[in-house]
This record gives structure tokens, sequence and C-alpha cells, in this order.
DNA sequence: CAATATACGGAACAAGGTTCCGTTTACAAG
DNA sequence: CTTGTAAACGGAACCTTGTTCCGTATATTG
């Protein structure tokens, strides 16, 4: 009666575990140095298998990518609360898109993944937003509810802008910071329409 | 006495200017429903050529995306001196601005050329922004001057920003208007918040 | 040690961009 | 109209990259 059914069914066999270390291993460099549009061929190389064994292990492409961020993802979206504890709802709110901003500019290929239109890359932003998604809207709606932030943007909409501006970032993380700090201000004060007319600043 | 040197150095056959009008409309129409994406060899089979006739045109996939554009691109530029003169330096950045979004959300395409990182499409960014970069440079200096914009942008940062927030759009026109927006709020009013320490790893 | 489920490697296939080159054609000079 | 020729044509072929398949090798268990 040893037989336990109730999780791992049956044990990783110890050679597939040391592969799938390398290969994350190695798609994480491959990655970094030369985007995520480095061939599957040169992963496998790199981590010392087949591609066969890449496939086995991560059917799609995307599930490598995903695979590789997926950790760095967790831990943005778990530093929320503790910023929503420690400052203002406002500047909380600023804090951790700056945060996302950084890791998106910094981590070379995760903002190009979550824009990519490849088929191979299908599914990804969906799957990357949806471990953010439940931090930000705390944070959104904590900075709304204090009337230091709008109430109409959509946390969804907000990380997939912050995607995007992110994209042509490239070596550049100041140009993402930039971009997204226009952002986050048109977020926090919302101008009179066009047809208030236009007072100075 | 009937040479004319000045220009046109040699006549184009008339056989290739039927075939570039061909794939100019059938790429148009390509783009339009399929995406930028669209194989070459349907294009060519879609104008009633072959893949050769293409390249001898238009030597770069991206050379055939830009021609199919260019115009539109050209009338957006030469639409903002008239902006200029009939509204405030502010009202007229923000139409202008939301015309350029207008254009990238509808044409199907636009935007993803000029995101994309394939090598196909190297150098598109650059040959789509020169033409709307003085267009811009004019609304965003009066702006500036008149105390209704931010004068630390540059136009090329914010032409490249919109093209990135436009880039998920989708059929969805209304969200790339919902962020540019967002944007230009951010433009015109510079929120005093906190320094640019908060982009913690 | 033997039996077997699991995993491995890499050849093979599909798709799309690009090149090459033998053939065809527009057009201008005679 | 004929003809010479530069220009253009078409599409087979090539290369790169994602993905699948399957015969072979091996970790694990009794």
């Amino acid at each position: 009666m040893s037989e336990n059914i109730t999780e791992t069914p049956r044990r990783v066999r110890s050679d597939a575990r040391r592969n799938i270390d390398a290969l994350l291993e190695a798609a994480r460099v491959a990655f970094a140095t030369s985007g995520v549009h480095t061939p599957v061929r040169e992963i496998a190389e790199r981590a010392g298998v087949g591609v066969g064994t890449v496939y086995r292990h991560f059917p799609q492409r995307s599930d490598l990518v995903a695979a590789v961020f997926r950790h760095e993802l967790d831990a943005c979206a778990s530093a929320a609360p503790a910023l929503a504890a420690e400052h203002e709802p406002g500047e909380a709110l600023e804090r951790w898109l700056q945060r996302y901003t950084n890791l998106l500019a910094t981590k070379r290929g995760l903002a190009a993944a979550l824009n990519s239109e490849t088929p191979a890359f299908e599914g990804l932003p969906g799957c990357f937003q949806e471990p953010l998604m439940p931090a930000l809207a705390l944070l959104l709606d904590a900075a709304a509810a204090a009337g230091q932030a709008r109430a109409d943007v959509k946390p969804g909409d907000l990380l997939q802008a912050v995607a995007s501006l992110c994209l042509p970032a490239g070596d550049d993380a100041d140009y993402a910071h930039r971009m997204v700090t226009l952002l986050i201000d048109g977020l926090r004060y919302t101008a009179p329409t066009l047809a208030a007319g236009a007072r100075s600043a």
C-alpha cells in the first residue's frame, strides 16, 4: 500500500531532470544574449541535447520561453503587497509599474515574446499576464479609491501597454522608463478633454 | 534636341509598370485582410506574377510594405501645418497624435511592420518615421513653447511609443486611442512625482 | 539481471524568404 | 516590318527555422 496517487503519479527520470535544467539554463543565456528568436537547434546544441528532447519537454517554443521567465514574473507579482503596505497608493502603483518596466527592459526578449505575432508564441501574453493581473488590480483599485489614479483603466490594458512600450527598448532601458513615466503621469492626472480647453501645466 | 537628361535616365518598361501597380494593389489588399505577414508567394499569385518579379521591383519584403503605406504616411505628415494653424498648440499636437494613432490602428499591419524584429523588416521604422519626424517636431516645439507640453520628449521617441502602443490594437482601435490618450495626458501634464529611484530589479 | 516504460537524438518534413538563371518581351533603330 | 538587345519574367531551387517521427538507448524497479 505504498501507492501515492495524490500527486506526482510517476517520478521524473534523472536524465530527464538534468536535461530540463540544462535546457532552461541554455535558453536563459541564449535569450539574454541573442533574443527570444534564437533557433531551437542552437539552444539544444548549447544544452548538449537533441531537438527531439527539447520538444519532448517543451511541446511548443513558447513553453520554453514561458518556463524561463515564469520565475521572475512571479517574483514581480508577489512584490505588490509589500509596496502597497509601505507607500501611498499612487506611489505604490508607480513603483510597481516601474519595476515591471525594468523587468521587461532588462530581460531581453521578454517584451518581444509578449508582442510577437508568431503562432509559436500564441497565448504567451495571456499566460504571462495571468499571474500579474491580481497584483496590478490590487494597486490600481487602491490608487483609484484614494483618488490618485483614474478609475477607468483596466489592469489588462495597462499591462499590455507597458509591455508594448518596452518592446523597442532594446539595450536602452532608459527609453522604456521615460515612456512608461509619461503613461503613468497620464494615469494619475486626468487632463481636461479637448472641449474643456487647454491650460498650461 | 529631344534629349531630356534632367530626370528619368531610362523609361520604365510598360509591362514592368503594370506589374508594379498590380503588386502594390495585391499587397494592399493582402495586408488589409491577412496582415503584413502574408507570404510573398501569395501576394505574387494574387497579382498574377512570379516571385522573381516581386523581388525584382522590391528587393526586400520591407520595400513592398514601405511602398504600400508611404502614401498614407505622407498624407498624415502633411496634415500637421493645417492643424497647427487652426488650433491651440496643445490641441493641435493631440489631434495630430490621435490621427496618427488612427492610421496605425486602422491599417492592419502597419504597427506590426513598425515593431517587427524580423530582419526582413529591418530599417522600416526609420524609413517610416523619417517623413513624420518634421511634422511632429513642429507641433511638439510649438506646444512646448506655449507651455502646453513637456519640453523633454523627443519626437522620435514619441512616434515610436505610439507605434508600439498600437501594436496590440488588432481589431480594437478603441484600445489604441485609450492608451495614446493616457500618454498624451502625461505629455501635457508633468506630474510632481517621486524621483526615478523606484526601479528595483 | 532482466523487463519495460521513459527518454534520447537527429533525420525528415513543412513553410516562408530569397536567389538564380534560362526564356520571353518591349521597344527603338534601321 | 524586321531585328538586336537590354530589361523583365517565372518559377524551380536553396536556406533557415519550427515541428514531427521513430528507431535506439537507458534509468528504474522487482
